[in-house]
DNA sequence: CCGGAATGTCACAGAACTGTCACAAATCAC
DNA sequence: GTGATTTGTGACAGTTCTGTGACATTCCGG
């Protein structure tokens, strides 16, 4: 599925326009201007990668990025940091402390754009494009073809989101709400249980008789793709 | 053998910057920093991709570009044009002219690369040689013709496009969108149904009755062409 | 100026997909 | 065991998307 983008940045203009640009290529995006928030919100929704703004209020935008770079959690989500024009040693202190990439203000949509994907293109090839293949499932985003030992598989438009996102994040357990956010977009409203539906149709669809079903139920908690 | 590149620079450092970091990549580098010079080292050496400064003495850039692109020898090579900051407008002209893709003084030379890379992973399929052809069906750009297990088939103007647009990039799903601006134009204003009743109009013109539709439908994405 | 070919839109029908529900089956807490 | 939760499953009605034929218009060669 779509990458989801955190945006940390406490210029409420300048958030917008991030938002309503990376909405518009796509990403999940969610935001806010508060530093210690941001890192709540990072353990809760595991973004994909972090626009960062280097001077917000409470704590200082070097502070959040080393705070996830020492969590093993979180240390390699990329974080692309927000500068003012002239603040080399920021920079170079952004940069040291494990930021991935700066852009510097005012900066033009496109070229922030090119840059997230860049950023997403190397943390995580599977998000831009290349093949993902897991046991003997074979997914690729760019042709949007499924295989499963060879054969051609045929999944409708959720379904192969579904099995995207859980192919992206294999061996984890994920719960209902996390799949909806991943698969369905934030702010979609629609019942946990519709995805017990399609978890069901994914297995159908992907599933032939005698073949080991990959999708592991955990009660209670949500559902995982298990590597064999 | 290795792309080759042109780089058509006259700031000194940078253009060597620039041959420095493509040489480490892997790629052929010839540069020059005037325009009238370079328009005859294209036509010497038929570059993969022609990288631009669009500020160069002489003949500027725009010019240069103009130039390429209306010998039809030269109007397919890829170019990337460098830009200074905040020139919107010459970035909006240059894109017009015919450039692909620009990036903006100062730049990180890792993303220079990347999108390098992204222009000749665009452009190849076209270059592999002069006719396309893919399973049983052949292509001749330059005779305009197309045949499919030796027969000669008739295609109108926008379904020999539209073909080309999908042979030149096969195993891919193409949205509505990414197909009028690739065949119609990128400043086209047409409905995108209107694709559907092309594709239709060209799998009337290709298949005969019997024979596999190359042309597969993806649901709420697009069209591919798949390959075998 | 004429006639055929090509093009862009539309409307409609059929196909595919979606979200919910109700009930059955499985699992858990005690 | 027994009742309470939680998940699997089939059905279904509504929605969205695509295929297709028709049509008015434009383009172009003669």
């Amino acid at each position: 599925m779509n990458p989801d983008i955190l945006v940390v940045e406490d210029d409420t203009a300048l958030c917008d326009l991030l938002t309503w640009n990376l909405s518009a290529e796509g990403y999940g995006v969610r935001s806010t201007g508060d530093g210690e928030e941001a890192l709540l919100m990072v353990r809760e929704q595991a973004p994909d990668a972090i626009i960062l703004d280097w001077l917000i209020e409470q704590v200082p935008g070097i502070e959040v990025c080393r705070r996830l770079r020492k969590d093993k959690e979180t240390a390699r989500i990329p974080i692309l940091m927000l500068t003012a024009r002239g603040e080399e040693e920021d920079r170079i202190r952004g940069l040291k402390t494990g930021a991935d990439d700066y852009v510097t203000k005012p900066f033009s949509p496109r070229e922030l754009m090119a840059r997230v994907e860049a950023l997403l293109r190397r943390s995580r090839p599977s998000l831009t494009g290349d093949n993902l293949n897991f046991a003997d499932i074979e997914l690729d985003p760019a042709s949007h073809r499924v295989r499963r030992g060879g054969e051609s598989l045929h999944l409708g438009p959720t379904e192969f989101k579904l099995l995207r996102y859980f192919m992206e994040r294999p061996n984890r357990v994920l719960s209902r709400q996390q799949i909806l956010d991943g698969v369905w977009g934030m702010d979609s409203d629609i019942d946990e249980r519709t995805v017990d539906v399609h978890i069901r149709r994914l297995r159908k669809a992907i599933n032939r008789p005698g073949e080991r079903d990959p999708i592991r139920t955990v009660r209670a908690a949500g559902y995982a793709m298990d590597v064999s």
